[in-house]
DNA sequence: AGCACGCCGACT
DNA sequence: GTCGGCGTGCTC
């Protein structure tokens, strides 16, 4: 048909100039290559690279994906199936993305549609599964826009808002009989009629605000007049008019009615009533609508410009980042805790933003508080983003968008924040560098935050800045053989001194019989003074729940996961069992299964029972406790936060939660009740680990110019590494740390992959691990090639694990090699009939 | 990741 | 004789 057209019409381009372009796509599924699809000719101009577009995907789905490249080679062995649709004009993944997305699936060893499912908010992946709903401000009475018969077809189906009813995708293609169904849904969307979400969060409901407007028949000013008029005999409705007129100024700007003001803000005013408000909506002088927020207490303007000046300290230190960043690409700025090194953050980031680039501050889950975005917003207002893992799906978009778009230039984020479309950084900070968090085990991809942040700096010649009190031993090295810059800053800001640091022997207490549960009677009587002087303690216990292990007292039995080979633990607050591991959870048992002894006990303890025991032990004190379990509610962390920030509450018992990022100027003692859990660790960073942990803590005592103290108990106060908490010498510690892992060839002189096997069946586990471990080593040779060996927890989610650690020497071209033979053995098992139910996973620098 | 195709056990 | 179990392989 298009030849004969060709044919007739000789301004039409010729057959033989016709470009006939494909595009290869990244799917949002673990396959390992790009599929290729055909451009309809009519749409060559809308092909973006980083754009999304929906293809059809085997028989039934129906997938949206991204671009990743376009070309005119027609695919050989294959009909290349045409795209649907293109959903964006503009992209919505940038090329230095594009480029980040691969090196991160090449290094972790894992695929690009894998990497593209954990970076995209799900907003943007409109998948099949993706639903739409009626926004809850809609009402059909008072649209206000024309809806297109397509669009009444679907407002229709999605019946009212009350009933909440959602289509998915497929669902609505059907009802409109068409595949291209994306411009009814965009268009829907902007003029606010629905809302999109994802299946899996089917429970979401978007935060409203209830806001107010002026109706529009009296924006004009004659009609504003006649209304006051008619007001006049009703000062109560004058009222809130007039305060509703000082706010919106709707004389200078007809278009800030638009936006109106909330209601709330109305309503509860002094001298205003919320009935008068009510009456005048009620008479069409006001109107209510509602809107959709972001659930984050984003203001919009800055506040105020703050200035504050650094200390000297805190200026030397900043010259000479800037001095090393002259030739080195990143610096490692090692601050004590409490030296300020925020302020020098928030110097540089200033600078960065001047000459016109985007910066990316990084933080640990913890230690992105209020307190901190607070901070960030007062000097960066609406220009800084913010990318925490609590937000809603609709947050992140709009996260997201707002980089796209220049409207962030300055985005503070966890880990995920890596894969921000950013195309122009030129600052990227990561504070506590060390933070094992940054890493993602579960799932793939198994990235490190840190890491890819530096191989972004170096896509995009942006410079990075790492930040800790207590760097990671590699960092440290790194810095040590020059290729890092470092920067030391070793005095607390505003003169506070280091907290003392105190060891109790517990086994001594115990032998003494001077314990109170797992109190020492220097801790006790420690806490009982620090209370008396009116100033807070924090205890740190490594461990939630009420305790770790229940026992039969007469026959030994412990009641043990159903999925996981672990104990489970008692959880006093919900009467409960509780595998840390996989969720499992029963109710706790009063007669032993076993032999029905009634003597069933709690042994071990954590931070429910610390809690417990001290609030019986110090019954005057006020006692708040602090892990996943109190603060798995949306706010009650802030909550928490906010209690011992208004020394409501005296102590508080916490698991890593309390050791990062907070402030508090009144907490002159910080207790670890149990020090040993931490160091003993079947693992080559166990120290490391233990050292970061108690460094941290210790610096949550003491600051504001009061010097703190830190009480350690432990059943071996004699241990190597006390010895460097105490003198509070990083330095000391990393020599040592770093022979050890010379010595036993670790990181950073070796890198290390971890592979895991996956099996129901033990057995088949086991032999399957031992055929890759034959496999690795006949491709990679003996001395490579440790285990397999059973983890501790060797069966979890009711898959037994088996471990292999490969250990290779740091060469790239070496490293690229050996992931292609890990590649090739790990084909080999699974090739293999009897392993097929195997799941193989390879974890590339794990922590 | 889904989903279809395909080959072996308990049922109307 | 069929319905349906989930093992295996493919998707441009």
């Amino acid at each position: 048909m298009s030849l004969t057209l060709d044919f007739i019409s000789p301004a039409a381009t010729p057959a033989a100039d016709r470009v006939t372009l494909f595009a290869d796509v990244i799917l949002p599924l673990p396959l390992p290559r790009l599929y290729t699809y055909r451009v309809p000719y009519e749409l060559n101009d809308n092909v973006v690279i980083g754009g999304r577009v929906i293809v059809q995907f085997g028989a039934k789905k129906t997938l949206s994906c991204i671009v990743a490249a376009v070309h005119e080679q027609a695919p050989k062995e294959y009909q290349a199936k045409y795209i649907l649709e293109f959903i964006d004009d503009a992209p919505v993944v940038t090329q230095p993305q594009l480029k980040l997305f691969r090196w991160m699936a090449d290094y972790y060893m894992c695929t690009i549609g894998e990497v593209i499912n954990a970076a995209l908010p799900s907003a943007l992946k409109l998948s099949s599964e993706s639903r739409i709903q009626l926004h809850p401000g809609f009402s059909r009475e008072e649209n206000e826009y024309p809806l297109s018969t397509q669009e009444e077809l679907i407002v229709d189906a999605l019946g009212t808002t009350e009933d909440g009813k959602a289509l998915t995708f497929t669902e609505v293609g059907d009802l409109l009989g068409i595949t291209s169904f994306h411009k009814v849904i965009k268009s829907l969307m902007h003029k606010d009629i629905i809302f999109l979400f994802e299946h899996t969060a089917d429970k979401y409901a978007p935060k409203v605000v209830k806001k107010v407007r002026l109706a529009h028949h009296f924006i004009s000013e004659a009609s504003l007049e006649q209304l006051f008029e008619q007001l006049a005999s009703k000062p109560k409705q004058l009222d809130v008019l007039m305060k509703y007129m000082q706010r919106v100024p709707v004389y200078q700007n007809e278009y800030a009615n638009q936006h109106g003001i909330e209601k709330a803000a109305l309503a509860s005013s002094p001298h205003l009533s919320a009935s008068a408000v009510n009456t005048l909506i009620k008479n069409g002088v006001l109107e209510q609508f509602d809107v959709i927020v972001s659930r984050f207490p984003l203001e919009n303007e800055p506040t105020a410009q703050l200035h504050f000046s650094l200390t000297e300290a805190q200026t030397t230190a900043r010259d000479e980042i800037m001095a090393h960043f002259g030739e080195k690409e990143i610096v490692l700025l090692h601050g004590v805790t409490g030296a300020g090194k925020t302020e020098i953050y928030i110097d540089l980031i200033r600078k960065a933003l001047e000459s016109g680039g985007q910066v990316l501050y990084l933080l640990p889950e913890i230690a992105l508080t209020a307190q901190i975005v607070t901070r960030l917003i007062r000097v960066f207002g609406s220009r800084l983003g913010v990318y925490h893992s609590k937000f809603s799906d609709n947050e992140r978009v709009e996260v997201w968008n707002g980089v796209l778009s220049g409207r962030f230039q300055v985005v503070v984020g966890v880990r995920s924040a890596v894969f921000l479309p950013f195309d122009n950084l030129s600052l990227i900070i990561v504070d506590e560098e060390h933070e094992s968090s940054y890493k993602q085990y579960e799932p793939a991809p198994r990235y490190n935050a840190r890491e890819v942040a530096l191989m972004m700096a170096n896509f995009q010649g942006a410079k990075t800045l790492l930040g800790s009190a207590t760097p990671a031993v590699e960092t440290y090295y790194q810095a040590k053989q020059g290729r890092y810059g470092l920067v030391s800053l070793s005095k607390r800001f505003g003169e506070a001194g280091m907290p003392d640091i105190e060891l109790v022997d517990t086994r001594k207490a115990r032998d003494q019989k001077t314990m109170h549960n797992h109190f020492t009677a220097d801790l006790l009587g420690e806490v009982e003074r620090t209370l008396g002087r009116q100033e807070q303690v924090i205890l740190f216990q490594n461990r939630r729940g009420y305790a770790p292990v229940v026992a039969c007292q007469d026959c030994g039995w412990i009641p043990k996961c159903t999925n996981c080979a672990v104990s489970l633990s008692y959880h006093k607050h919900s009467h409960e069992l509780r595998c840390h591991y996989c969720g499992y959870h029963d109710s706790m048992v009063t007669k032993c299964p076993a032999c029905g002894s009634r003597a069933v006990k709690t042994q071990g303890f954590g931070t429910e029972k610390i809690e417990d025991d001290l609030k019986i032990m110090l019954p005057q004190a006020n006692i708040q406790r602090m892990d996943l379990d109190t603060t798995r509610a949306k706010n009650s962390y802030q909550q928490i936060i906010g209690d011992f920030e208004k020394q409501t509450t005296n102590v508080l018992v916490g698991t890593q939660m309390v050791t990062k990022g907070l402030d508090f100027a009144n907490v002159s003692l910080v207790g670890i009740i149990n020090a040993d859990s931490i160091i003993h660790y079947p693992d080559f960073r166990a120290h490391e680990r233990a050292y970061q942990m108690f460094v941290q803590v210790s610096g949550r005592a003491g600051r504001k110019g009061k010097k703190g103290k830190v009480i350690i108990q432990t059943a071996d106060p004699t241990q190597v590494i006390f010895d460097k908490v105490i003198r509070n010498d990083y330095v000391e510690f990393y020599n040592y740390e770093i022979m050890q892992r010379q010595e036993h060839g670790y990181p950073p002189f070796m890198r290390v992959i971890k592979m895991t096997v996956k099996h129901m069946e033990q057995g088949l586990g086991e032999e399957a691990a031992i055929r890759l471990t034959q496999e690795l080593v006949d491709r990679l040779g003996r001395a490579a090639v440790l285990g397999p060996e059973a983890p501790y927890i060797f069966r979890i989610r009711n898959f037994y694990l088996q471990e292999i650690t490969i250990k290779l020497d740091r060469a790239h071209t070496v490293l690229k090699h050996a992931k292609q033979l890990i590649y090739d053995a790990m084909d080999v098992v699974k090739d293999q009939k009897e392993f097929k139910q195997a799941r193989l996973v390879a974890d590339v620098d794990p922590m």
